[in-house]
DNA sequence: CTTCTATTCTATCGATCGCTAGATTAGACG
DNA sequence: CGTCTAATCTAGCGATCGATAGAATAGAAG
């Protein structure tokens, strides 16, 4: 390995960089991000293998970007402090900005209803102000319970199909899921359309929202 | 590989990571920080092999975080604007707030004129509009032509033994050098404290200063 | 003390990454 | 057109990393 002067701060520098250079890690993060959760939720939520999981959750306490909490036999996992998350978005933003493939990745990931027609803070703002909207929380119950945008209610993406009927008509529904990647608002929204109800998605999800509004508190 | 939905999205994010992953890299875009450079130039500033410095640079510009320029036979690096000079700022702020091994490297790195004696941004504001500091730049000729900060007088570190003494005796000097991590500003400091002057060292450098001033203007 | 569960530790394998050195391209100069 | 220089491309080696499976730990429950 090359050897220079300031090898020793910046090979510490580069433990942050190699923490966010994995994309199981990235998840993860992105997942935690919702509140806190054991290792088995974020292995089954994630999709990873467990013992997988918990080794890369080890490197990222070992970056400081992650805490443990002890709770009988289970352990806690949740972002150290508030400012992980916004460093997180910042970096995602930041990666969006300047990598075009990246930015193309997620337009076919998420669909025209995640990306642009996606309703943004400032819109929602208005909108919320005007009383013209009705928000839709599709996450777990679990993560609703952990904290949710004021005002939204719980519809579990899964119970959408059977529910969308009982949601109001005379509003447009905003409806959110986990995080900027997350399929199942787009999803949501091309079923309520095709339902003929006039339905967006907030762009970024629940995290996106969080970012800007622990900014003041915490 | 594990496979997760959102696998290609966040696939693409860890190439940022990747990017800032190695501490070569990390050096190198402190170095072009300063201002365009050549890979030559690079390489001999950084201390690397030259085809190293070429490959790890391509690894960089893959990430968007560097443009070229050619001129003639040579190829002139920077990064891309100025929004990557304020991430990186970031990212290293960040890593330094919850990596306690991190800090104290950059501790036993720089000693205690280059971290706790140094003067901040804010600081040297006022002694600026009292008009009792006098600005030192440390850094080579072609640096300091590159830009440095107003009212700053070029004394390349390697000077700075003879030519101490031309230094003003009635205010405090300021020195400053290329980064956060340059040990040039807290060994002139020292040096020149043994001489009985009155001598500091700014924090952070040039491009600690010179992100916290490109955020206006670019 | 034994048993059970959640999680971590250890060892191994295959893939990737960084470093090095030789071959190659792109442009400048005569 | 050949020659020179700056930089990149290619191939090979050793080190590191991620995935996997078996062994081991810490605490809860009996």
């Amino acid at each position: 390995m090359t050897e220079f002067p300031e090898a020793p701060v910046y090979e510490r520098l580069a433990h942050l960089g190699k923490a966010l250079s994995a994309p199981v890690r990235l998840r993860l993060l992105d997942l935690l991000d919702q509140g806190e959760c054991t290792v088995e939720e974020l292995a089954q939520r994630g999709g990873f293998p467990l013992k997988n999981t918990s080794s890369h959750l080890q490197q990222l306490r070992a970056a400081g970007l992650v805490a443990t909490r002890r709770e009988g036999t289970r352990i806690h996992y949740s972002l150290r402090d508030s400012e992980v998350s916004r460093f997180l978005g910042r970096f995602q933003e930041f990666a969006e900005a300047r990598m075009p493939d990246l930015r193309q990745e997620i337009q076919e990931h998420l669909g025209p209803e995640g990306s642009v027609d996606a309703v943004t803070h400032a819109e929602l703002d208005g909108m919320v102000e005007r009383g013209e909207v009705l928000l839709v929380d599709l996450r777990s119950a679990a993560e609703y319970e952990e904290g949710h945008l004021p005002g939204a209610v719980s519809v579990p993406s899964r119970e959408l199909a059977d529910r969308w009927a009982e949601l109001p008509w005379d509003t447009t529904i905003v409806a959110y899921c986990q995080g900027p990647y997350c399929v199942v608002s787009p999803r949501a929204v091309r079923l309520l359309r095709e339902a003929g109800r006039s339905a967006r998605s907030l762009k970024g999800g629940y995290v996106d929202w969080k970012r800007h509004h622990d900014s003041a508190d915490d």
